[in-house]
DNA sequence: CTAATAGTGTCTCTGAGACACTATCTA
DNA sequence: TAGATAGTGTCTCAGAGACACTATTAG
């Protein structure tokens, strides 16, 4: 066990929402070098006395509510370059939360935090463009197979919100009458008895997931 | 930088193989405290030049003709007491291989190396079960939309050994007609021209795999 | 000719996708 | 009543699964 090994662990997480209609990701800007001014995922150093997710976890309480949030272990990239300053192993994490409970100012932080589209990032440090990469490949999976849109959704949602979820991830717009079949099939939601109010129009019933957590249900 | 982590950093790898129409697994028996006696997952702690992969790549080089052999990354365990000697958090690869290229014998390792039905392991070291059910559902998944079960098989098998495949890990048998006519739909594998020879019954055609490399495709 | 495994086609049912109109609310 | 979004049913086609018999080889 005397092996001497020099390498540091870190998180970083991805932190997704949708907000005015696309998929952001939460980034914080670096006011350091290197990569002074470019963009990075939110992650730190994990503790001698924390688990990874622990870690991963302690990140984000200082950015989001983590009680309505949706947390797994993405991958473990340690190429041994990634880091010019040293060598860092980092393990990131993906986190699937509604645009409500991010508190996404820099009141907490040093640095500048901000959302942004996955589609129009900025220039981002380290290898962290092709993390959020991988997370919008696994989002995109879990989309198909779970119900992991809930997390992106307020409590109570319309019929339309929910396929405006599976449109902007996918890119790709859906036909209501099917994509309301399949959905309704599935069994996976139940009406909540309540309907929008004071809308210009008629008002959507408001559905609720049956389970609140992560379910494996074919969708897609 | 100068954040003070006294974690080590290592890699352990699930070698997948399918031998008397099971599928098995490769161990390392323990032969010192802890867990003396036990079996474990073949790993060890990452160098500092190296990746990650490339150190989950050294270790299999000892076992394995690893020119025919698939790797990719599983997860990484990061709890903070699933090693009693220190904090060890490992990352774990899969790797998929055909039994012929499993060279698993002692001669160049001090410890003992054997293959295990997954279905019936020994008492596991560590977290290694863990890791191995881990193992055992991505192989599951990446069966079901993927081309992986090339690397289970030989470079021309029959159609019944490759149904085989599907029959061992998913438990469950499959309708002779069905099966091809399903595979052949996919247009992934294609017949080689050769038959089996010196069988006593009808010789079967021997099929090859279209593209050598990972491919996503719906297959259940 | 026996034993063993290879190889093949049809029918039914279910789910996916294409497609157009009516309903309900606010201002 | 105009503007906006909600909400709904039918048809067609493709793929999944159930199912039974003939073909080819060695010994």
């Amino acid at each position: 066990m005397d092996f001497d090994q020099n390498i540091k662990l870190a998180v970083d997480n991805v932190v997704f929402t949708i907000k005015d209609g696309q998929l952001h990701v939460l980034l914080v800007q670096r006011n350091t070098e290197p990569f002074k001014g470019q963009w990075t995922l939110s992650g730190g150093f994990v503790m001698d006395n924390e688990s990874l997710k622990d870690a991963a976890y302690r990140k984000l309480e200082i950015e989001t509510d983590v009680d309505n949030v949706y947390l797994e272990q993405l991958y473990t990239f340690g190429e041994v370059d990634r880091d010019p300053r040293s060598r860092i192993v980092s393990t990131s994490y993906m986190a699937v939360i509604n645009h409500k409970d991010l508190h996404a100012q820099a009141s907490n932080y040093i640095e500048s935090l901000e959302v942004y589209s996955v589609d129009d990032l900025p220039e981002m440090a380290f290898d962290h463009e092709k993390i959020i990469n991988y997370g919008v490949e696994r989002l995109k999976n879990k989309l198909e197979y779970t119900n992991i849109a809930q997390f992106l959704l307020p409590d109570l949602f319309s019929l339309s919100q929910l396929q405006n979820v599976y449109e902007v991830i996918f890119e790709h717009e859906y036909d209501t009458r099917n994509f309301r079949k399949k959905i309704k099939n599935l069994d996976i939601i139940e009406y909540s008895g309540q309907k929008q109010k004071n809308v210009q129009h008629r008002p959507a019933k408001l559905y609720q997931f049956k389970s609140n957590d992560l379910e494996v249900v074919e969708i897609f």
